[in-house]
DNA sequence: GTCTATATGTGGATAGAC
DNA sequence: GTCTATCCACATATAGAC
């Protein structure tokens, strides 16, 4: 085989990895699969990622681009950010992998700052007033639980809905959740 | 030491199986922690559960008592369901390394019957209406959500927030999935 | 500098002694 | 029924070939 480049090596190396993190998580890809699939040896997969977790650390990133979320009117907020996350197919094996690998503290901590920037960061925000903080959490919480359902559990009515009946129906929701069922002020305090 | 009958360590190696599951998950537990905690050796627990996978599926199982839940008025649904989630520690644990586990195909129906049990069954008992099993869904994402972010993201806004307040902020946004902000129909909610 | 061969330790699972 | 000895696959580490 004809000799590459340390870094063409490293490349394809961080490309198997991040095709067999995302199609099989973490717990069924050994590092003997990887170094297959970049057409290298176990040995090299170390030496340059030190250790499996730390590759997997290293592919496993995901952000969404919320730019078109700036300009959506605040009533409008909860159906399009719903669509932004459902839009990006990326997003899917990576966020299964992070989930199910998060009893690791390292993994955790990243899940944690996606968590944060994905979902946390748009929906805070456009909030302002006392409990802004604790608002954007809950909001969040019901993202999160979107994506847990259709994704983690695999719910069946979920799973075969129709996708933009879906989008309207849990956007509605996270409307809710954001600007609350009182919609008559102008950035609207949650209820009570 | 002095033999044991079958039956009895079966029940130590059940209970060292789930007492560990609980508190490292299905990845770091090793069998021959569990012998260790049970007092044996590695060979009999497998000799007595299979694999360790059929062990784990044999421990973590839960189910909420809903007894409660039969009473409450529609209108109180969302906050006393999720008082009745947050109020059994048992649920924490199992409910963690299902979800963790959940890329093993066995390990993800278990969370799925479980999701459905636990989370749907109740909320989809007190609705009706064409599209009630989609509702039921969706509102048991919402729930999905919350326990998502509390324990496998560990939201830091909602670890620290006061229990009581997040129990009502949180039941008053699954009280819309269940009910709507449109409090028009007899059976929904007063309007705040 | 890039890679192969090989060693080490851990963990799930099995064979067979008692 | 219980346990010892052992097998095999894996993550990881190192020595040294090219």
């Amino acid at each position: 085989m004809a000799r590459r480049t340390g870094d063409a090596t490293r490349e394809e190396i961080r490309n198997a990895a991040a095709r067999l993190f995302r199609e099989r998580g973490f717990a069924r890809t050994s590092v003997r699969d990887i170094a297959a699939g970049a057409v290298t040896n176990p040995a090299l997969v170390i030496r340059y990622f030190g250790t499996k977790e730390l590759l997997f650390l290293d592919t496993m990133r995901f952000s969404i681009d919320d730019s078109p979320l700036f300009d959506v009117p605040l009533a409008e907020f909860g159906e399009r950010f719903v669509e932004v996350l459902l839009a990006d197919d990326d997003v899917r094996g990576v966020y299964l992998a992070l989930v199910r690998g998060s009893n690791e503290p390292q993994i955790r901590a990243r899940l944690q700052r996606i968590h944060e920037q994905t979902f946390v960061g748009p929906v805070r925000a456009r909030l302002d007033g006392p409990d802004a903080d604790v608002r954007a959490a809950l909001a969040a919480a019901v993202v999160g639980g979107l994506l847990y359902s259709l994704w983690v559990v695999e719910d069946e009515s979920l799973v075969t809905a129709d996708r933009d009946d879906l989008i309207a129906r849990y956007g509605a929701l996270l409307q809710l959740a954001l600007t609350g069922p009182t919609s008559h002020r102008p950035t609207a305090a949650p209820p009570r």
